[in-house]
DNA sequence: TCTAATTAGTTCGTATTGCTAACTGTTAGT
DNA sequence: ACTAACAGTTAGCAATACGAACTAATTAGA
């Protein structure tokens, strides 16, 4: 088309379907790996100076407290992360990687540097670097506007493409 | 933080965020609508050149065919589409716009345009331009890796933040 | 022509996630 | 001591993606 249909959607749909591709991609990457989801919140505990709570790690990632009870227990039950009191506040906990999450990890970035390079294949140093900047800016924009609620779910499935 | 934690993320992760918030927006600007969803398809039909099926319109927007069952009905019910089966060939069905529909499309447009405009703010117009067809190839990019089918869901809630 | 394969769309069941609301236990403020 | 706020939990609802099985219609092939 030479107009291309596309061109009329709202932004955020460009963006919709290219997180999901984007996802898609690195769940076929990670595919070898015990786990299948959530390696977001792994690497935020990892790069975290200090420690993590759940409320923390839902601020970081825009996850609702409920969401992260849920996902939280996942990790947990694959082993990956293990909650600990924190005896200062009783009420919070702290989430920590064990040893086989730790372990994980270069594999992780290395699959996440791998998709990236791929997805941004094409583009010079200066234009990655002109499109974080404007990814940034455009999240701060739309920071400061009003705006309801909304969902946004990844789930992978076991259908190959 | 002088590295924000954010960069280490995978680079999907950020549109995830700024999509959510994109439609967030969206959805607050065009709450006083009768509709609070499905914009998209509503636009490919409109700017469609020639008939809509449900197929074509799950192409478009990579919406799996029994979702789009359940979209279309909505719709309907909602009296914006109706269905019309093809003559020439009786599985299809082709979705068009009623009236009601069709009268609430320029509101549409000028919303997104509006949205678009604020999430755009600060970006020069030859950014915007390259932000659009960098997209575009990291899309291309992405649509020649291997991936796994990976699920996306938008849904307001009627909280307001 | 007759049969098999394909296609458009539907229905059902399952899984994931976000939300609200109500709840427990803990801490902080007055 | 009492109250409000906070971290996290639980239960239930809604929305969406998926696979699988299905119907009806069409196309391809022998």
């Amino acid at each position: 088309m030479a107009e291309n249909i596309c061109s009329f959607l709202p932004f955020g749909r460009s963006l919709a379907i290219l997180t999901k591709s984007y996802f898609g991609a690195l769940a076929k990457r990670l595919e070898h790996l015990e786990i299948e989801r959530y390696y977001s919140i792994l690497i935020i505990i990892h790069k975290s100076e200090s420690v993590c709570t759940q409320h923390y790690i839902g601020e970081q990632l825009k996850i609702d407290k409920v969401s992260m009870v849920r996902m939280i227990d996942y990790l947990i039950k694959k082993g990956f992360v293990k909650k600990i009191q924190n005896p200062n506040d009783r009420r919070e906990y702290f989430i920590e990687l064990t040893p086989k999450a730790t372990q994980l990890m270069p594999e992780l970035y290395a699959a996440i540097d791998e998709v990236n390079k791929a997805a941004l294949k094409g583009l010079y140093k200066e234009q990655q670097k002109m499109l974080y900047e404007n990814i940034a800016t455009i999240q701060s924009n739309l920071d400061s506007l009003p705006s309801e609620k909304i969902f946004i779910n990844y789930k992978t499935s076991n259908k190959k493409i």
